[in-house]
DNA sequence: TTGTAGGCGTTATCAT
DNA sequence: ATGATAACGCCTACAA
């Protein structure tokens, strides 16, 4: 394989005009530079990456952490992961997926220690996230997809879940709903930690107050049967005129359990639903109008956010809020009796 | 941060020594071995990922290829990628996700010629899949997670298609029944080029037409509406008496369409679920009667296939074809009219 | 604008 | 059973 002496060999120069053409770090002549560059061309030659991260100050790596205890499977992460790595393809860096228990950072900790990474990203953060004041504390460079509870001085790329639950109260007043019933994921342990629950649930509750809606809260396990047994309780309510559900999978079982009750949508309930993938809004269930988050923006974003905290040497602390968007669909209409 | 000088110079031994004390690659004495490991413990010291990778044989990276052109976020494929991440982790590897359209490899084989990677793990492996050529021409060693047409020489883990399918046959045969539907994938562009679909429709005409069975196929998009209009059809027929369904989106999505058409299952109808992820088959519709398929072991059988291969001097070429199970539940009984 | 040479932290090849 | 030392391929002061 041809390495970098090859190739100043054959340009006539030394290695180190080569690196410093390749890195561009120092003014190189344009006679130079051509046959540097022709060399490069010839012997097709690729820098060593291993040499690279050896001798320079940048290894290349990120991590992509996963806590493993958890739900993660779902398309929404998978998103983010594959869109993290594209960019990341496409910024030069390579993107090595970090599987550990939410508890643990000895394995990571260990590989920073190794010299192996230049910065992680957190997927699935949690408001108590053991692992941020660990990896802080060991001087990684992190980004969170996502946030804990006191985010100060850490970056992030997250959805803005507040500004989601507004936008989507405001618009079920506009159509003129006053009973909203709110679907939430069941407050099992494994839910509880996690922010844009309890984000969504204060926004909520600040939003329907200010415009005199009446909010009634309903919790529920995803799957089919438990989804079944709150939305008979729901809807045994007849002055009940909209649904807002929160989340891919609620809004998945939704729409089975409507369906075999064959309630109609949006004629005698309004269906919204709240923080749904772009995947779902597009492919699953086109038809519902939905307040969108999505997960390629948080992918990319978090990838950049990394990658120029790494480059700026000053410590600005990135934080982004990604606002949602409605996407008015056909499952929302006024309510079914004047008001 | 501590390097192997230092721990030679605590322990009072050379480098070399160190060196060969925490690969086991050279007799010590358990004196000296003992004193090292005791330095090593002091320091906290742990092997530079870059230094081993350019001064070894080996990188201890492995890359995940994942085509970016198709419908690849569903979960039966993140839970392979999980697996695969977590059984390099426990064999000391790095996975690498590397995102490229499924036509191209010239980003794999910089990659190979930048010295960064040991192997490759292909996902969505088709069966005039490009990238198998490419990558054997470059050397790199390769294990496919899947197949493609003629694997002659080249390793791979998928599920045996034929015999899941030979399995769902005789088990409906069993139950009585002469009349099955199955409902595939539609034969767009998309999903023909994949290997599951052919195989498994080959193995069910060989098997029904061996036991006397009749066996009507229809086609269907994942997606509501287009299996809604397929099951109408296929409904329309009275001498259906059991519904096969390949893959997860189908059978998913064919829980709603029963439930809103309120089918009777399995009274009306038997459903079993061909080539169903253990996820489905345990979380989303636990209730159904399937042929089961678990991405967890093909994603950790991918990585120590390959990881065996690198170090197994030997030309053996390691083709593994697992077995689907079948998981009896409650969506299939006999006919519901005696022969 | 270009060249020289000393690391970077291991592994592997010789010796002993 | 252990040591010394030359690669490994590149980056980056320092010199010119």
């Amino acid at each position: 394989m041809a390495g970098i002496t090859d190739v100043a060999k054959l340009a006539g120069v030394s290695v180190s005009t080569v690196s410093y053409t390749l890195s561009r770090t120092r003014p190189i002549s344009n006679s130079t530079r051509e046959r540097v560059l022709w060399a490069v061309e010839q012997l097709n030659y690729q820098p060593n990456v291993m040499a690279q991260g050896l001798a320079g100050s940048r290894t290349g790596f990120l991590a992509l952490l996963l806590p493993t205890d958890e739900a993660i499977s779902d398309s929404f992460t998978f998103d983010i992961i594959v869109a993290a790595a594209e960019t990341a393809r496409d910024r030069g860096f390579h993107l090595v997926l970090w599987t550990e228990p939410a508890g643990e950072t000895k394995g990571l900790q260990d590989l920073m220690r190794r010299g192996l990474l230049d910065g992680a990203l957190l997927l699935s953060v949690r408001l108590h996230d053991t692992r941020v004041q660990a990896l802080q504390e060991a001087a990684v460079p992190l980004v969170m997809i996502g946030r804990n509870e006191n985010p100060a001085d850490c970056l992030y790329v997250d959805s803005d879940a507040a500004q989601a639950a507004d936008a989507a109260i405001a618009y079920l007043a506009r159509l003129g709903h006053t009973n909203v019933d709110y679907i939430g994921p069941s407050n099992s342990a494994h839910q509880a930690g996690f922010g844009i629950v309890l984000r969504v649930h204060e926004a909520l509750e600040a939003a329907t107050k200010q415009l005199g809606i009446n909010l009634r809260s309903a919790y529920s396990d995803p799957n089919a049967k438990a989804l079944e047994t709150v939305m008979i309780d729901v809807l045994k309510d007849p002055s009940v005129t909209a649904l807002l559900a929160l989340g891919d999978s609620a809004v998945v079982g939704i729409r089975s359990i409507l369906q075999a009750m064959q309630t109609p949508v949006p004629d005698y309930v309004s269906v919204l639903g709240l923080l749904i993938s772009t995947r779902v809004t597009e492919t699953i269930w086109p038809q519902l109008t939905t307040i969108t988050h999505d997960p390629k923006e948080l992918g990319q974003l978090g990838v950049l956010t990394l990658i120029d905290s790494l480059d700026s040497s000053t410590t600005d602390v990135t934080q982004i809020l990604l606002p949602s968007k409605l996407n008015e669909r056909t499952t929302t209409a006024a309510p079914r009796f004047p008001l």
